[in-house]
RNA sequence: GGACCAUUAGCUCAGCUGGAUAGAGCGCUGCCCUCCGAAGGCAGAGGCCAGAGGUUCGAAUCCUCUAUGGUCCGCCA
């Protein structure tokens, strides 16, 4: 996974960092400071308040306790040494004892040409250290087209894949096909009614069928295929190959709706093909060699009217030994397999696959799910292999500012296809991302087309598409504008406050990757293209009223290239972080 | 009865895993277009971070209760 210091030497916090730690080495060795000291939790970072100077440190704080020193006598002794470092203008110790620093404008200038040179590389962090991630998400039943909600936690997990790949982890990206359970039963007969349809026969779709109308064609294709053969045959005769043929059928329905959004999976893992393979019966034989499980009798649930409720033994995994709050059967009372038996099999074989972490995607429903799939994992890597459960809410749709009820009996029910053909793959992707996965999420169609600082879709593309307009212009007037060209520009000439103020917020891009990876959490680089596009117009707009601060300085081309080659790097970070996102910036708003 | 998630400006939401005087958009008030796209920008007003305890140099952030809202709770996936 590459150079072990790449992040480092493009992240201005952790040089900062770095530095700092070096000098607190240098106090100790000339016995400033005693030894011994931890170091871990020293910072580096930008204050809210521009005024506290450019950056922050907490490490006399940090350390004075341990050390047996006043806090500010710590950062006064720091602050000397630290003042030396060319690329410190100003060390001021303020309130409890932070350290503020100020840096030279050749430290800022230097991150344009930085990013310049690294191209959508520039942030591209080590985190991941090359370790083996895989993250599940969608895995819808394959019965029907994905709908709405499937639709968040699609570009949530592809996402977060693609902010886990740019961080440094090896990623795969995996969907869970449910085609082992009852429901794909339902399909299957509900296919053959389509098939007896596509016959000239009146049929009629009871409750615990699917009536979509999606299934009229895979009736018809049933019927090409195998003619007359399942007509008056007993279900004995037909179900499984109706079965297989359907699920089929709808996995190419569920992987052409994943490519409108833009989603590609990397691996499509069958429930199916763990049955009758020993594989369940291997994972569960790893619990039973841990004591892990056991027959035996659960509590009824409190609070709820036990109505049908009676004590039954049944097999049962003891995931409260794992964190769970209470133990999980496993085996059904006819001797089937729970729903819970497969997914332990399958995150089983994840587990042997080598991977470190595991994340799943899941929708908020599957809330109560969480500990007990924890439990699991935890159980069957003996604590070696983390997993984290991502869980996304629902999706509230409104047209106008009215709310917009889904309902299949009404015709209304919104699929992720009638999004994307709405609004189109870049805007939903971007939209999906401009909450918390755990929160409620607003989407409404006309608001996410709307071209206003309200809707932060277009306020990025706008900030990228302006960029796109200077370089045009430039050009035109024979300005050389090639990325090379640019890097090699006399940065000095960017001294402006504004100018250094969008540097800086550049220079919070590694940072930041890292953060959001850390924290698997991708709409933070929704928040930060916004900021980002916020500064940039800022700076644009000084332009107007400033004529100095304009990005094409009439018979300068020096200076032009100089200033153009902060917009580049500008659009050249937004453009990472909407490749992150999933999202094609735009050359031009029309 | 229990679990999980939420609660931050009038509204919709961020808050960088414990830092300084808590931020943004909308709405409100006042400004800025002979000018690279004003589809924008600048400034101002607006807060007991649901409430109460605790942890420590320091809490919106961590712990414990409480209140409200959402999701879920054996043999459905």
């Amino acid at each position: 996974m590459g150079h072990p210091t790449r992040n480092a030497a493009m992240n201005l916090f952790a040089q900062i960092r770095s530095l700092i730690l070096t000098t607190l080495e240098g106090m100790v060795a000339d016995g400033v400071l005693p030894e011994g000291l931890n170091v871990d939790p020293i910072t580096a970072e930008p204050p809210r308040d521009a005024a506290h100077g450019d950056m922050a440190t907490n490490a006399a704080m940090v350390l004075a306790k341990p050390a047996g020193m006043k806090p500010r006598d710590i950062a006064q002794a720091l602050a000397e040494r630290l003042s030396m470092d060319a690329r410190v203008t100003s060390a001021e110790v303020a309130g409890p004892g932070f350290l503020n620093l100020r840096l030279a404008p050749s430290v800022w200038q230097g991150i344009a040409a930085g990013v310049l040179k690294e191209g959508v590389d520039f942030g591209r962090a080590d985190l991941g250290t090359g370790q083996k991630v895989n993250v599940e998400y969608v895995s819808a039943n394959p019965t029907g087209p994905l709908h709405v909600g499937h639709t968040r936690g699609a570009v949530f997990g592809d996402a977060l894949a693609s902010l886990l790949d740019f961080a440094g982890f090896d990623v795969t990206r995996e969907y869970y096909i449910n085609d082992g359970g009852a429901q794909v039963d339902v399909l299957a007969r509900s296919v053959y009614l389509r098939y007896l349809e596509a016959h000239g026969q009146e049929v009629a779709f009871e409750d615990g069928t699917y009536p979509g109308d999606y299934l009229i064609a895979v009736g018809q294709a049933l019927k090409e295929k195998v003619g007359a053969d399942y007509l008056d045959q007993d279900e004995g005769v037909w179900l499984a190959n109706v079965r297989d043929f359907s699920t089929d059928a709808m996995m190419e329905l569920i992987k052409a709706d994943l490519a409108a959004l833009g989603v590609e999976i990397d691996v499509f893992y069958s429930e199916k093909s763990l049955y009758g393979t020993g594989r369940i019966e291997a994972a569960l034989e790893d619990l039973k060699n841990k004591g892990l499980i056991y027959e035996g009798v659960l509590e009824p649930p409190k609070g709820k009217k036990p109505e049908d409720w009676e004590p039954r033994e049944q097999t049962l995994f003891k995931s409260t030994a794992h964190g769970d709050d209470v133990d999980r059967p496993v085996m059904k009372s006819d001797g089937g397999w729970t729903y819970f038996a497969p997914d332990i099999a399958y995150h089983y074989d994840k587990v042997q696959r080598g991977f470190d972490a595991l994340i799943d995607v899941f929708g908020a429903d599957h809330g109560g799910y969480v500990k007990r799939m924890k439990a699991a994992v935890s159980a069957l890597s003996d604590g070696q292999v983390s997993l984290d459960i991502k869980l996304t809410q629902l999706v509230k749709l409104f047209k106008n500012g009215e709310p917009f009820k889904m309902s299949k009996r009404a015709g209304t029910f919104v699929t992720l296809r009638d999004v994307v053909d709405q609004v189109g793959a870049d805007v939903t992707r971007f939209v999906m991302l401009t909450r918390k996965n755990d929160a409620m999420l607003d989407f409404d169609f006309d608001k996410v087309l709307e071209q206003s600082r309200e809707n932060p879709v277009f306020y990025v593309q706008y900030a990228h598409a302006r960029v796109a307009s200077v370089l045009r212009k430039a050009t035109e007037a024979g300005i050389a504008v090639d990325d090379a060209t640019l890097g090699a520009a006399d940065l000095s000439k960017l001294d402006h406050e504004a100018e250094l103020a969008l540097l800086r917020k550049l220079a919070e891009w590694p940072r930041l990757v890292e953060t959001a990876a850390r924290s698997n959490e991708p709409h933070r680089v929704a928040f930060y293209l916004y900021e980002l596009a916020g500064e940039f117009h800022g700076l644009w707009n000084r332009g107007n009223e400033d004529g100095s601060l304009r990005f094409i300085q009439e018979d300068d081309a020096a200076t032009s290239q100089a200033k153009i080659a902060l917009a580049r790097a500008t659009a050249i970070v937004i453009a990472a972080g909407l490749g992150i996102l999933g999202v094609t910036p735009a050359q031009e708003m029309r």
